[in-house]
DNA sequence: CCCATGACTAATT
DNA sequence: AAATTAGCCATGG
């Protein structure tokens, strides 16, 4: 296996600062360039082999769902909840807000 | 190389 | 605002 594109994705998304979110198109937008790689990002840290070391329960979809989690969805809002981001239902509150912009500059 | 899959997105209905 | 549709991309068989 590669396991380059991976390693990429989880390198950023170990970066979410605690009670922060990111979506998976931004992540693409860095890696790719471009948003349409979203998906594989998903694919990416769907086979997340170190849950809570990488913190993928912080990305998002970029239209405020939650998205999904390999441990199922209620887990992901339970963990984002305790790190004080608000969630009703499948939506994230205050979306804009909590949202993580790359501070990486380039 | 071709085909199916999915933790996505944007546009359309 | 919720549901559908079509497009895109990295994997794995």
């Amino acid at each position: 296996m590669d396991g380059n594109f991976q390693e990429e994705v989880l390198k950023l998304v170990k970066q979410i600062p605690k009670g922060k979110l990111m979506t998976y198109g931004e992540i693409a937008k860095e890696l790719t360039g471009s948003v349409r790689a979203a998906r594989a990002v998903g694919q990416a840290v769907a086979a997340n082999p170190y849950p809570i070391v990488v913190p993928c329960h912080r990305v998002v979809r970029s239209d405020g769902d939650i998205g999904g989690y390999s441990s199922g969805v209620e887990k992901k809002i339970r963990l984002l909840s305790a790190e004080g981001v608000e969630i009703k239902g499948r939506k994230v509150l205050n979306f804009e807000q909590t949202l993580f912009l790359f501070d990486f500059k380039k």
